[in-house]
DNA sequence: CGGTATCCTTGACGATACTG
DNA sequence: CAGTATCGTCAAGGATACCG
C-alpha cells in the first residue's frame, strides 16, 4: 500500500534524523554531564571517562548547532565559558531514559550467557 | 559524591551499549522493515531507500550476532532465506517509538525556522 | 535470489602537543 | 582555562561489478 509505505518512509526518516543529532559515542554522555550540573569545559571533560578535548570540542559545537546546548561567555576576570542545556533539550529525556533502560537490560542479558 | 558518580558512569555505559547495538544509520530502519513483514533480503533491500546490498548484508550480520533478528534457511526449491525479528527484539519498541517521536518534532522545529 | 568482491571516500575517534 | 593544531587509525558507508 502506498500510504503504508509513506508512513514507513517517515519513520525511517525520523529515526535517521534522531541518529544524526544524538548518535555516536559521545553526544548523549555530554548532554547528561551538562544536565547533571557540569558547566565548564574541563568539568565536563573530567566527568566523562576517556573523552579527549578534541572530541569534546567538536561534539559541543555539533550540539550547539542543533540547539540542544547553549554556550555562554561570562565576561568576568578571567573570562569563563559556561555550557547549559536548552529548554528544547528537555525533549530528549524520554529517548534517553529508554536507551538507558534498554542498554542495562542488554548488558545483563549478555552477562548472563 | 562517589555514589552519584557511579550512577552517572552506569548511565553513560548503558547508553553507549545501546548506541553500539542500535546506532548508525541503518540498523533501526532494517529492524523496522523486518518487523513490518519483510522477510527476504531483496524485499528488505527495496523497502529501505538508498541502502546498498553490501551495507545491508553487514548490518544483518551485526543484528543477528546481537540476537535481534534470526536468519532462517528454508530448504525449499529453490532454497529461500528468511529474516525475522526475535522475541528479544521486541524490547526495543519503546526506544524506537521515542526516537521516532523526537525525530519528527526535531524536523518540524528545523522546518519552521 | 542472496548475497560477495573490490575499491574508494568520508567521518568518527584517538594521542599528543601546544597556545592565548 | 578552553580550547586548537597536527597527525594518525579505523570503521561506516557508498559505487559498482560480479557470482553460484
Amino acid at each position: 500500500m502506498v500510504i503504508e509505505e509513506e508512513k514507513f518512509r517517515g519513520k525511517i526518516q525520523a529515526i535517521q534524523d534522531t541518529m544524526y543529532v544524538l548518535g555516536g559515542k559521545w553526544k548523549l554522555p555530554i548532554i547528561l554531564s551538562i544536565f547533571g550540573g557540569n558547566k565548564r569545559f574541563n568539568e565536563i571533560s573530567k566527568s566523562i571517562p576517556n573523552i579527549t578535548n578534541r572530541v569534546l570540542s567538536k561534539e559541543l559545537k555539533h550540539l550547539e548547532e542543533n540547539l540542544l546546548i547553549k554556550r555562554t561567555v561570562i565576561d568576568d576576570y578571567p573570562v569563563r565559558i559556561e555550557y547549559t542545556v536548552t529548554a528544547y533539550c528537555f525533549g530528549i529525556e524520554k529517548v534517553v531514559k529508554q536507551m538507558e533502560s534498554w542498554g542495562k537490560k542488554h548488558r545483563e542479558k549478555l552477562g548472563l550467557k
